[in-house]
DNA sequence: GTCTATAAGGAGATAGAC
DNA sequence: GTCTATCTCCTTATAGAC
């Protein structure tokens, strides 16, 4: 093998791993695992790693920061707040439904994190950053049609954020898509309400 | 030991398994975990099991049909339906405050099933009971107040879940109760809005 | 039905030659 | 820096005595 820098190998092993994540779960994950799939001894795992949670620790920073580079550039153009906001949530469920054991290593990830105590501080970090790129997504969808927040703009987010996690899951679970598209209307007329100026409601009201 | 019926012992093991992932996730409930727990040797829990993952198959069905059950006897009285159903989700929350292992180990076990070739048809049947149970308090709700859904009150149960779903996964990340609070209002209006006759809206319109 | 002993294999981590 | 061989421990599952 050439010889190659030890941080060149720490992220050659950490995109071995989420393959592998993606493939066969967090709990497939095994030093074995990801030195195959990485094409490289068991050995060179350890001279770079100190142990299997610190490249977890590391492997959670990395798609934790990718996916909030992603969405950061997912915002389109519409005339109003509420399509706006339907758009974005489709995006984003387009991406979950084109790679489903993305988001779900994600989850796992998340509550590997949990149960692990030197991984414990990672779910909080994670979650700052969901909402953080959630408030960003809302700051420049009102900036771009001239409307205000009638709530705290962090509030928004982590609603916003509820609603994706919760839409994930139950898809996971049954992969209704219809359902999932029925949540994202709610979702979107929910939050567009918090417009100011308002847009006029639509699926408000009586239905029955 | 005693001479216990095989029926009797699926379910000591099951339940001495359930302490075992509270404490230390799915990932720690080993079968020698799991036989220390319920204080039996290790044959006997092949002698009632063909497998492990037998015996999460059951657990989760057990842990899932008593969910369910403890969701049932939850609906209290209100004049209203914002405040029913904002007292509902708080007695739900104070549930996961006061023991979030619990909820940490529905999430693991769920996510576990859907890696699990043996298993990844509990997921849709897990969601489905919830589905259900949400379903069934919005629809004894609507009969105690006297009002009616202007949405399918399936339509609306999944979104209950999925407003419980993401309110939980935030909560286990950042332990941030004002938020979970806020989040919960949020929900309650929101929901509240699809009932009929509507009562007065509060929390809506500008606050800014 | 209950138990001890053990098979058979996978895990993380390391020693030490090159 | 790289690699083979191995240590030590833990896993699920079973054989076979009582």
């Amino acid at each position: 093998m050439a010889r190659v820098s030890s941080a060149q190998r720490r992220v050659e092993l950490v995109q071995a791993a989420l393959r592998v994540i993606d493939r066969d779960g967090v709990h497939g994950a095994t030093t074995r695992a990801i030195v195959a799939e990485a094409h490289v001894p068991l050995a060179t795992f350890h001279y770079v790693f100190r142990s299997r949670d610190e490249l977890i620790r590391e492997l959670i920073a990395y798609v934790v920061e990718q996916e909030g580079r992603a969405a950061e550039g997912t915002l389109q153009s519409a005339t109003d707040i509420r399509s706006l906001l339907r758009t974005g949530l489709q995006a984003y469920f387009d991406l979950v439904v084109s790679e489903p054991n993305r988001e779900q290593a994600m989850f796992e990830l998340f509550h590997y994190a949990l149960r692990t105590d030197e991984l414990d501080d990672l779910p909080r970090l994670q979650y700052e950053r969901y909402h953080r790129t959630a408030a960003d997504l809302l700051a420049a969808a009102a900036r771009q049609l001239e409307i205000t927040w009638s709530v705290p703009l962090d509030e928004l987010a982590r609603l916003l954020v509820t609603f994706t996690d919760g839409l994930t899951l139950a898809w996971l679970a049954d992969r209704h898509d219809a359902a999932a598209a029925r949540t994202m209307d709610h979702a979107a007329d929910f939050i567009a309400r918090f417009a100011n100026p308002p847009t006029e409601q639509i699926n408000q009201g009586a239905h029955s």
